[in-house]
DNA sequence: TAAATTATTGACCGTTCGACCAATTAATTG
DNA sequence: CAATTAATTGGTCGAACGGTCAATAATTTA
């Protein structure tokens, strides 16, 4: 029979992160204790600290871990994208749909955001801002993109239309009910921010 | 002489009110201590679970009372605009405006979102999303707004576009530094997405 | 196999938290 | 003015916090 260890530090170390990602994105960072985690994790306290070596470490290693899985695929989405207005609507949907498939991702945002947090875990994400930029700027430089809008603010609203979709959303549901809604909202929304963000509200002649 | 009563319980309670408001917003619920808003107010803890009876009920406080002034302010700029393209300008910069000047009202709704609040206060707001939606569905019928999206989601990206700078504002100067940047961010933000609302990214012919 | 390293445990420490309470003082009421 | 109520204080409580440490058990290395 196969001698299986009784102890997996890999195991253990990822069964930690992934309780405190839960653990922190419900209650936050100050609401949440290393207790919680740990008794989440089915692991002692003390296993934390030996892994990431304080609190904030954990909480540290929790961000990084998503944001640079984050930053590779979008990256890799990116890569081999000739700039036009196919490919950013192409991206704008793709980009949609990983934030419907990683709420986590727009529920850490937020949490940095209400504490305060200026830990520069971004960094990660400041390559994906640039290239993405660039994109733009050269579909802008090629007349496929209007160039009288500064391509960082296109980039930025690019994103959160669809972050604040994912943050907000219940408050539209709420405001609205579920009838009379659309069965596949999120698409639904989707088509309409492509509209919105490439047309314009106002009526087109051309 | 006057007699100033040497003890103003409104006062008191308002100083509470406002200490607690800045403290929680800047470091948060959970890294938040009431000897903290004390210090702040220059009052002692207890005088907190007199007013209030517990931390959670001072919060709950504050969030009513930001959300309800917040409304009543909306609702009176509503009241009186009739539906056309340049009063959705106006109501936008104004809108913007109001959350330039208003920080914690993105920081309660942020709030919202993390805790799953499905609190009552949201009601409040209810009647105001829904006199806007009919703003909106007015001047699509006038044909001043393309018709073929559903006034819904305008008024949804309407308030995402406004929320989302004051949210992450942080982040697009973190990307792209100060330097390079025009003077007034905010302003130039906002002729942004007034552009891109309005007329979208796609170079226009009419 | 012996030694060194690493994973894991549970007990423990000093601090701070939210909450509570009895006492005191100012304001209100009758 | 007397009696009552309300505002305010400072002290105190148990619980929970993040963190530390020595001891132990499993694994790896030599």
């Amino acid at each position: 029979m196969a001698n299986r260890p009784q102890r997996d530090p890999v195991a253990t170390r990822a069964a930690l992160l992934q309780a405190a990602e839960e653990v922190f994105l419900e209650n936050g960072y100050g609401n949440t204790s290393l207790s919680a985690i740990a008794k989440r994790a089915g692991l002692t306290k003390s296993l934390i600290h030996h892994y990431f070596g304080s609190k904030e470490g954990l909480w540290r290693d929790v961000k990084y871990e998503r944001f640079t899985q984050y930053a590779e695929r979008q990256m890799a989405m990116l890569r081999d994208a000739h700039p036009s207005p196919e490919l950013l609507r192409a991206s704008l949907a793709f980009y949609f749909d990983f934030l419907r498939q990683n709420p986590q991702i727009v529920r850490i945002l937020a949490w940095m955001f209400l504490e305060q947090d200026q830990d520069d875990c971004l960094a990660v994400d400041r390559e994906l801002i640039v290239q993405g930029v660039d994109k733009i700027r050269q579909a802008q430089a090629e007349n496929q993109l209007r160039n009288d809008i500064d391509p960082r603010f296109i980039l930025f609203v690019f994103i959160g239309l669809c972050q604040h979709w994912f943050q907000d959303k219940s408050h539209f549901i709420n405001d609205f009910g579920i009838e009379g809604l659309p069965p596949d909202l999120d698409e639904a929304y989707l088509s309409a921010i492509i509209k919105i963000f490439f047309e314009g509200l106002l009526p087109r002649v051309d």
